[in-house]
DNA sequence: GCAATGTAGGGAAACGTTACCACATGTTCC
DNA sequence: GGAACATGTGGTAACGTTTCCCTACATTGC
């Protein structure tokens, strides 16, 4: 008996045919009490789990759910992966979770790996332009939705932070401070979301009427050790910015070890602003002040609307913002009364 | 034109049979030059690509790996989790990645899943004692590898830290710095991984001939809550320990958390300790002195195990342990040399 | 009394893939 | 010159499930 129990041994064990334990299964079609009852103890007794692939087969189009991500370690995107998974769980879907890396070639093979599991639906979230997979997921026909994608407008659902939002409220808050020589670090240009993110700042200080030159913009990328580049990079800058705008929480605490490694102060010396909350911007050295958005709502706004298209709404592709709060904490202040540092 | 490309369209297109195109797909058997050249054509023209679902149904066996683990924000866990995706991809497997919430009903629903699935092996990263799980594995033939799970050598192959050496590291270090009142804060006491480090405290404790009461101890779980939790517990003894010993990082920032919020400063007035080094840790205020195995030594010994397992070896169950190493940073010092703050 | 409807259940054909067989052609070796 | 082998290809039966189509018996409504 090396062999995984199927519906045949259900059915045998309950004397009925394969078809009235399917019916019972899928609670699809009659199914007298008492034929019921012996299923039931046949299925118990058997141990009896349905095969996925063969479901799956049948009726080309499975349970599953693929969620893809930039990268799993970054904690925004491990909250919504956490949001995505019991959302999905309790309406009887299973989620596969793929990390692309950021990197878009590992996101086209995301989505051709969705159309070979027949996936019921894909959520993409991405920080490049989807140039690859999007055409792919039309292609395969894959209920989508993006997060944080802002290169995609008319391609399919999406949910985002407002564009510029995040930045905009950075820099007002920075200057209310006083500042008026704020810098932008991080983010990679190839990637829609960090050029969002700078566009806001450019934006913002023009409308503040605040000085902007090539230098007060340095994209590396989006981790902490991009960060510590681009804090080494305004180290160089004379005079010393007061103030530094960071594209995510990453690279601010990036930006902080850079300073303190060369002895300057935040806030003291220099106010330093994150984006996106990550849990650990309330414990960093010293408590980050940052721009966010409702993780769970994002992950959940996205998660509905997905379900919407795979129960086969139709409507011309939708776009949802969720809406950015400041969390003012300790790593911005006033900037120095007195001379500056350098 | 609405179906999905299958095989068959792919043998249409070549003028073959699906079997030959099945032999160049899986390269197993003769397939002529020039069949391979139409077929190759045929695949690129139809944009085909093979159903996993069918596959998984022939073969009875998929190339997925599940990965459960306890809690994906965890960032000692999406690290692995990554690693593992990574490790999978290079060979061929897909990963479906589980979050079982820390429950165990979550754990058994997740082994039940990749049995569905057809999974070729599962990796159950937990901190409980898998009581469900484990029969489950065996039940369903399931090629199986544990990550720190203590309660389990001889059910199958696992990975652990060692079992004590981290806790053992901690007080080891507290007690050159100067300290003698410790205590141990987190954990949660059904789980394994949880009694290992409160137990290799406690055999530490006694074993440098330290104070050991009820007190000593506070057990509440691994999130950085349960940590302030524990703090604030801490915080109500008098005499106030000089020294705090977590369970794991996100414990030891909700301890400080707590210590803060009241005043207390750390390392000055009390000295903590995490453990697993989360990317955090260097940058937590202060930076977070813990104790850590090589992550990526963890999840990589992991996998290659299952792969063994995979690949049919039937050795009995197997017993990797990484080793621990301290990681000594700022939020640990000599206790204060004057009069105890309380 | 018989048509319509409701209830209960079975047979068998698919879904897309692979593996076992079969059948061809050469080519090599005694 | 035939046996053995290498090379190349196709037919078809599975894998486990669902679903369409049957059949069969009650019950209801006229």
């Amino acid at each position: 008996m090396s062999h995984r129990t199927t519906i045949r041994d259900v059915a045998r064990a309950a004397g009925v045919s394969t078809t009235t334990v399917s019916r019972y299964l899928n609670k699809a079609g009659y199914v007298g009490a008492e034929a019921q009852g012996r299923i039931e103890e046949a299925i118990r007794g058997t141990g009896y789990a349905p095969s996925i692939m063969a479901r799956g087969l049948k009726a080309l189009r499975s349970n599953l759910v693929v969620l893809i991500v930039p990268d799993i370690c970054n904690p925004f995107y491990s909250k919504m992966a956490k949001t995505v998974q019991r959302m999905a769980l309790s309406r009887g879907f299973g989620v596969v979770l793929l990390d692309s890396d950021e990197r878009a070639d590992k996101e086209a093979e995301g989505v051709l790996f969705a159309a070979q599991m027949y996936a019921a639906g894909i959520m993409l979230a991405s920080i490049n332009s989807c140039a690859h997979a999007v055409p792919l997921i039309r292609e395969q026909r894959l209920a989508a939705v993006g997060l944080s994608s802002y290169d995609l407008p008319e391609a399919f659902d999406i949910v985002t932070v407002h564009k510029q939002g995040g930045t905009n409220l950075a820099v007002r808050h920075l200057v209310e401070l006083g500042h008026r020589q704020i810098v932008f670090a991080g983010g990679r240009p190839s990637s829609g979301i960090a050029t969002g993110r700078r566009e806001g700042f450019e934006r913002q200080m023009r409308r503040e009427g605040l000085p902007l030159t090539d230098e007060s913009i340095y994209e590396t990328g989006f981790s902490q050790e991009d960060g510590y580049r681009a804090g080494v990079r305004f180290l160089a800058l004379d005079p010393l910015p007061t103030a530094i705008c960071c594209a995510n929480d990453l690279n601010a605490f990036g930006v902080i070890n850079a300073l303190n490694d060369r002895g300057i102060r935040v806030p003291e010396d220099v106010s330093v602003t994150g984006m996106d909350d990550v849990p650990y911007a309330s414990i960093a050295k010293p408590r980050l002040t940052t721009v966010t958005n409702d993780g769970a709502l994002f992950a959940e706004k996205a998660f509905e609307m997905l379900m919407d298209r795979i129960g086969g709404c139709t409507a011309p592709p939708r776009h949802f913002e969720v809406p950015n709060v400041l969390i003012p904490r300790e790593s911005t202040a006033p900037p120095r009364a007195g001379a500056p540092i350098r």
